[in-house]
DNA sequence: TCTGGGGTCCTAGGACCC
DNA sequence: TCTGGGGTCCTAGGACCC
């Protein structure tokens, strides 16, 4: 296949592409390995149960009939600052930074960062060190989530009483499922009802299945809604970087640069076997139909069911006495076990996980000999998972995580 | 700028079995 | 003779997201 350069010419290209294979309904052969997002919303839909209304696109996994289904993505504006401003007004038109225990001299990164903030090129994941050198004049405050997840619920709760599905993907963001004539009309009642109920905006992307409607927010913020289709996917994305695809980081990005491949163009455009190659039978197909901007339409009301639960710790200073070490994973598996306990699921599996000086991470687990919620047999996991490492480096974060059996509880 | 905490999913390799 | 080919399960690591 020759690469047109020419601008028009290569959108019209992938436009092909993507009615190609959008349309084509033999998209998963049985023999085929492919599993990603189809196999995902599969699943899922198999443990839907008749806790929540359901929608499933009737035309198969990637397609849907404008003006018939539609898959809205409601996120709200840096959420955690706002918070923190709605209950601290004089913060308002200040530069707000969220994070750690809100001390910038501390081990910890930035959680959320107003707008203000941002000016001065403060974003999510910075340490709070380098944020302080940034903006010097910036409020640090701690995280606090129970406050946060007080206003989500809230939020949740207000996004349910419209006509349409609510599919919660965190605290501040949530898919919501419709059939309507005006998804805009939907989205800005979602809009106002946020805001009246609870004075924070958020933005709202609309989209013909849900990678749309989630890479549509990002042209919605501020406070804003945008709808992207295939309709206008070539034209909007094509020339954009690999990683403003949703699942889509740093890592892929490089290893896809290896392959000569920078844009959403270009991955659209790529071979699918070239790509199995590279980055696995799965994998490899699933990001170029990323490129092509498909993906599934299902919305669903079932709660989210935790796989597993998880206590990490970060020292601020670095540990090397294995007594020490030892003592910091039982508190950690004492905590680990509370949470499994609030969850009443017995743990099948610990895996304990050691940060080691500067920054290797390595895991190693125990598979109990029955599912349990036992506090010592769980602690003894933990410790025995821990005796499986190298002892002679100097540890910056430990961490413990239970695993529960598969399939709903 | 030395890089949090809580999750999920996919892949590769080895063990084990027929 | 020291060699086969799948299938499945388990484990550790990698990558991504909020």
């Amino acid at each position: 296949m020759t690469a047109p350069s020419d601008p028009l010419a290569v959108s019209s290209a992938i436009a092909v592409a993507c009615d190609r294979e959008l349309n084509e309904p033999s998209d998963v052969p049985p023999t085929s390995t492919h599993t990603s997002v189809t196999l995902r919303a599969r699943v899922r839909r198999r443990w839907a149960g008749s806790s929540g209304r359901t929608i499933t696109a009737s035309h198969g996994d990637t397609g849907v009939v404008p003006g018939s289904d539609w898959v809205l993505h409601v996120d709200l504006d840096q959420f955690i600052a706002a918070v923190e401003v709605a209950r601290r007004p004089e913060l308002r038109g200040r530069p707000v930074v969220v994070g750690g225990a809100g001390d910038p001299t501390l081990r910890a990164v930035v959680a959320t960062a107003s707008y203000e903030a941002r000016e001065f090129g403060v974003h999510s994941g910075m340490p709070l060190r380098l944020a302080k050198k940034r903006c010097p004049d910036a409020v640090f405050l701690p995280s606090d989530p129970p406050a946060y997840e007080e206003v989500s619920a809230h939020v949740m709760d207000v996004l349910r009483e419209l006509p349409a599905v609510v599919e919660v993907l965190g605290w501040d963001e949530a898919f919501l499922g419709a059939r309507t004539d005006d998804p805009e009309a939907l989205a800005d009642a979602a809009r106002r009802a946020v805001k009246a109920a609870t004075g924070l905006e958020c933005s709202v992307g609309i989209g013909d299945n849900k990678l749309r409607a989630k890479l549509a927010t990002g042209f919605a913020k501020p406070a804003g809604v945008y709808r992207l289709t295939r309709d206008n996917w070539v034209e909007v994305m094509a020339g954009r970087p690999v990683t403003a695809l949703w699942g889509i980081g740093s890592r892929t990005a490089a290893k896809l640069a290896e392959l000569g491949i920078g844009t959403v163009a270009g991955l659209a455009r790529a071979e699918p076997a070239a790509l199995a190659a590279r980055f696995g039978p799965a994998t490899g197909p699933h990001l170029r139909r990323l490129a092509l901007g498909a993906g599934d339409t299902d919305v669903t009301a079932t709660p989210w069911v935790a796989k597993s639960r998880s206590r990490e710790t970060t020292f601020q200073r670095d540990l090397t006495d294995p007594e020490e070490i030892r003592q910091e994973v039982r508190l950690l598996a004492r905590r680990v076990v509370e949470d499994v306990r609030a969850e009443g699921r017995p743990a099948t599996r610990v895996v304990v996980k050691v940060r080691f000086v500067p920054f290797s991470t390595r895991t190693r687990g125990v598979s109990l000999a029955e599912p349990t919620m036992e506090v010592d047999r769980i602690e003894d996991a933990a410790v025995a998972a821990l005796a499986r490492f190298d002892g002679t480096r100097a540890v910056r974060l430990l961490g413990v995580r239970a695993e529960f059996a598969g399939g709903p509880p």
